[in-house]
RNA sequence: GGCCCCAUCGUCUAGAGGCCUAGGACAUCAGAUUCUCAAUCUGGGUACACGGGUUCGAAUCCCGUUGGGGCCGCCA
């Protein structure tokens, strides 16, 4: 079978996490058969809708490498095959009107979905249902609604596959009854579990906890400086496991091993921490033009490529997020850097021995890591300290902080004059 | 209220009746290491929701309870 599936957002305000996932997994699915994806934008609700949002939906699949196959096809431009469709179901007896809207005649028997991932749920109608199984397909005014459109479409497009949010669950059994009704078999479906925020509640993109709200949204995670391979990579593994013990997974294998009857039928919970953890991993796997790239977009500036990039390098193993880095290295970019007033709190400075520190490093013929740590121990075995004596003030006299990458590797990639002239001007 | 889905460490998961005194990862705690830690390494604690069955044997199968989630719109 030549599998076709789609992701069928409605573009209204950012691109639900949630909804990102959905659209991974039936990319994952398109990409495992060979199948097509289609991108369906579901824009029937006119007042809802705005063009931004359709970028932000783009934007936001593009990002995370979601190519599509086929579309974007947008539903306010199928207004005559919904016309017809209707048309089409009042012929056959199936759709009647009522104070002008158009209703469609939903069976009264339950109806059973076999889903490839709940298996077969049997849907019988609800006690507000019984009273009034009908619903509308077309509004008064006359555009059609969503379980219309949907279904429409679906058929239309030839989708072979629906592989949707669990929400949806429910009303697959309307889905199927409007199938029947154009007398045609219905796709096969996948409704997959909801993610939740980690303590049960629903992620919201309209959370009254701001931060909550903000987890909910795509655009929070590209603000923050993850990588689309990593939230990829994180979003894979909710509700899904290549079964053996590894996490970090190449997309290449997430698509061979992907498969819809393996998904699990729970619910997960969006764990951020897991997934910063992640990021972490991916940066520091990234290569020197790779961060490099990226490092720009999060306001890392310098003239000078190699300085600049040697500063990336020292710094990739630390930082799990890629904002984290403006605040990580801006003193190797600028003279006017702060001198944490904590940080001298901390670890009080000798002037004299800082002193005798620059002088020896001023004579040293080679600026090298190996080079400044064998001097740096030799002097403090001169003066009969310990090391952590001459360490930690020379490493804030230079950055201004008690944190960051291995001293002597810092003040290779700063270099000579930088160091010097940063020892000969602090003042503790 | 009715209907539907679900239930293994705090979190993501492995587990398809004996291999489970339940494995991995994140987080956490402890220790180690280096000049710092937000890095690295090592180790520890932590889970089969509960109650009934079925079976020689159940995390795994069945039923119920409880708990969580979803749907019942002229929203999508």
């Amino acid at each position: 079978m030549n599998v076709r599936v789609r992701f069928a957002p409605s573009p209204t305000g950012a691109l639900h996490i949630g909804s990102v996932r959905t659209a991974l997994f039936n990319w994952l699915y398109a990409r495992h058969t060979g199948g097509a994806f289609v991108l369906r934008i579901e824009d029937t609700d006119v007042a809802r809708n705005t063009e931004q949002s359709l970028n932000t939906i783009l934007d936001g699949l593009k990002w995370l490498g979601l190519d599509w196959d086929e579309g974007p096809y947008f539903q306010s431009k199928r207004a005559e095959i919904y016309r017809q469709r209707a048309q089409q179901l009042r012929d056959v007896g199936h759709a009647y009107e009522r104070d002008g809207a158009l209703r469609f005649r939903m069976t009264r028997e339950p109806v059973v979905i076999n889903d490839l991932i709940a298996g077969p749920v049997t849907r019988a109608l609800g006690d507000r249902e019984v009273s009034d199984p009908d619903f509308v397909i077309v509004r008064s005014d006359g555009t059609p609604v969503f379980h219309f459109v949907n279904v429409v479409d679906d058929l239309e497009m030839k989708i072979t596959h629906v592989i949707r949010g669990e929400d949806h669950l429910s009303n697959t059994a309307k889905h199927i009854a409007l199938f029947r009704a154009f007398g045609v078999e219905s796709p096969a479906y996948a409704h997959i579990p909801m993610i939740l925020n980690v303590d049960g509640s629903k992620m919201s993109k309209s959370d009254p906890d701001p931060a909550k709200a903000r987890l909910a949204s795509l655009t929070a995670y590209v603000e923050d400086g993850y990588l689309p391979e990593a939230v990829r990579n994180y979003l894979c593994l909710l509700g899904w496991s290549p079964k053996d013990d590894r996490q970090i997974l190449p997309i290449a294998e997430v698509i061979q091993k992907f498969d819809l009857p393996q998904i699990l039928r729970h619910n997960a919970k969006f764990d951020v921490t897991k997934l910063e953890w992640m990021n972490g991993q991916y940066i520091n796997a990234l290569t020197s033009d790779e961060l490099d790239w990226r490092a720009a977009t999060f306001g890392i500036k310098c003239a000078d490529a190699p300085y600049r990039r040697a500063v990336l390098n020292l710094l990739k193993g630390k930082i799990s997020l890629l904002k984290q880095l403006p605040e990580r290295c801006g003193y190797f970019f600028t003279e006017d850097f702060l001198i944490d007033p904590a940080a001298v709190a901390k670890s009080p400075v000798d002037p004299v021995m800082l002193t005798k520190l620059t002088d020896r490093y001023a004579t040293l013929p080679v600026w090298d890591a190996a080079t400044l740590e064998s001097n740096l121990k030799a002097l403090a075995g001169e003066l009969g300290v310990k090391t952590g004596q001459l360490i930690h003030p020379c490493r804030l006299a230079v950055s201004g902080q008690t944190v960051g990458p291995s001293l002597y590797h810092m003040l290779e990639v700063l270099g000579r004059d930088r160091v010097l002239s940063r020892l000969r001007k602090f003042k503790p």
